[in-house]
DNA sequence: CAAAGCCCTGCAATCGATTACAACGGCTAG
DNA sequence: CTAGCCGTTGTAATCGATTGCAGGGCTTTG
């Protein structure tokens, strides 16, 4: 077996035609005829032949590649929604470099650089904090830079982005809660300045209103979406006067560190304390109680983010609208119950 | 502010120099003067030039990026060790390009394909069931392919690896539920045919013999690394006559799902059988009992996976061995306890 | 029957960096 | 004083695929 890698010369010489027939035979087919396609289609087998893709972009001046920006690699809600932008960027030809946000300015890895350097055509960015406007334009015919926000998105940014209905979705949360006679529901946050903190709270308010209720400020305990989080969250609640029977939390992990410091102070969930997250990953069907929590469709998030990219590269315009919104179900488990009665 | 993207031509001319010299400034900055390398730099300062790495990929024959191939990638567990390949690959100038396992044949994204078409330079391979074989080399020099396997391994495979103790866990969790009292002690293994479940349930059974304990097939339950495998080995558990008062889970997943549907079935943990893990992931010391686990230094395995394939990349061979093997750590937590006296 | 058009194919330029080779100036040693 | 060497620099070939342009053969049309 011969150790060489074929090229397209390679081809060009066992199929008996020129290297602009076999280039031509392979990407568009219609173009050369039945029988010197056929014959470039066997030489290809014959050699094993395999695009080299460094000859292709830089040729074509595109790297068929897109860069994923997550802030946390290990966070298992970013990993669906990359398990989805891969299952459409692969079959087009589009390989996926993934980065995480904190290694910005590491060595040629700055994100700028991994545009310019015409390693990537486009980002999908997870990390909403990311500052977008640094990034320099590569393929001339476009008018602005192939992003597209997944998820998180920057408040003030022009770009593209797909993201859920978190409004919508903690008005979900409040009214499943209500429905089951809770009156006295508290928030946890998340990060300061994230702009899905700001969105669920903002939901949060307007569904407790349009219901009647009032806002207490001191149900509303900052945090973050991390399970630390949920664990400091539950110490202030328990040395809380006036609790509330019920929180809404902004995140999964955020309310298993909640659920979890409770546990082993001995208060008991949904005895005690509803709790309500947010995201749905995998785990929380298994955790004891089971989460009761608003579903995002992570996987589509992903697809549809990475098609969006797609089609920006390929030079069309939004098929899809600049900014669509998924929605977001209730899924009622284990951690919420009615409160028993004071 | 210039639109176009400046090539090396655009720094040469710049800087008064040829591209020749401002090549050799930028890779290899002690062969030029002290004041042509000063002029270049400066040329670059003032361009904003960015390599061109599909132009370099191509002359230098390698792309400057490795694949990591994933059995599933909404699985925290794999999430963790990219990021470890991720903290190496970036700073050393490489792309870290993910895959699934799950993907193979699809379009150009073969992962055969991946490696010939120039595309990566060597694979970080997560997938145990993976066939090496049908990588094809590409660099010349090399007398095998560049790949590493890390956490998983095919058996027969004479690729570097580089794995955790697997064995010597199990020992130590079997020692110690010994250590609490226990003597009727479960295993529920993970998925057939795989690596790390053989080699833990090996240590298992010698654990258990070393300590003097007899091996009672009935409490070895078949499974998957999953929640579900767990779910569904709390039902056999469930119609057990005789039942252990101990479970050694092959994954901190399983032992979720197995305490999880206990749970529901009303039975406590630890009260009514003691359970621990393996993996040590984020989530299990939030868990409700919070989990006790073998940890494995995840980040450290791909780290080390990425710094042995670089290595194999770049020529030199094997700095740390073709097989180094990381060592697990006990972390007990409230999940077990001395068995109740019958 | 000739002019015009179309389809298919090949030639050769091109993308942007790296690098083998040659040239050149200055220095040292004989 | 000159041959030889070294350090520095530039010229131009090279990597492998794509693609603008032109030419050859065939069909269509006036």
């Amino acid at each position: 077996m011969d150790n060489e890698i074929p090229t397209i010369q390679d081809v060009a010489r066992v199929a008996g035609v020129s290297t602009a027939t076999v280039s031509r035979a392979l990407s568009n087919p219609e173009r050369v005829s039945d029988s010197a396609r056929t014959k470039v289609l066997e030489a290809v087998e014959k050699t094993g032949y395999v695009v080299n893709e460094a000859a292709r972009n830089l040729r074509q001046q595109r790297a068929n590649a897109i860069g994923v920006i997550a802030p946390d690699l290990s966070n298992p809600f970013f990993s669906s929604i990359i398990a989805g932008i891969e299952q459409i960027a692969g079959p087009n030809g589009f390989g996926v470099l993934v980065t995480e946000s904190s290694m910005t300015g590491q060595g040629a890895f700055d994100h700028a650089s991994l545009l310019a350097s015409a390693r990537v055509d486009g980002f999908v960015v997870l990390d909403g904090q990311m500052d977008l406007s640094r990034l320099r334009n590569r393929s001339k015919g476009l008018s602005q830079v192939p992003v597209v926000s997944a998820c998180e998105y920057p408040v003030d940014s022009p770009a593209p982005s797909v993201t859920v209905d978190n409004a919508g979705g903690a008005e979900k949360a409040v009214r499943h809660l209500v429905d089951l006679g809770h009156t006295k529901i508290g928030h946890i946050t998340g990060p300061r300045g994230n702009v899905l903190t700001t969105t669920r709270l903002e939901g949060f308010r307007v569904a407790l209103q349009s219901i009647g209720l009032i806002v207490r400020e001191d149900f509303i305990l900052p945090g973050d979406f991390n399970l630390e989080a949920g664990k400091l969250a539950a110490e202030i609640w328990r040395t809380m006067e006036d609790r509330p029977t019920a929180m809404f939390c902004a995140s999964d992990q955020q309310a298993f560190g909640f659920i979890s410091q409770l546990s082993r102070q001995g208060f008991r969930v949904p005895e005690d304390v509803s709790v309500i997250g947010f995201d749905d990953i995998e785990v929380s069907g298994f955790f004891v109680p089971a989460l009761t929590t608003i579903s995002q469709p992570r996987l589509e998030l992903g697809r549809m983010a990475a098609r969006m990219l797609l089609d920006r590269i390929n030079g069309q315009s939004h098929r899809e609208g600049l900014h669509p919104q998924l929605d977001v179900t209730l899924v009622v488990r284990d951690s919420t119950a009615a409160p028993v009665a004071a």
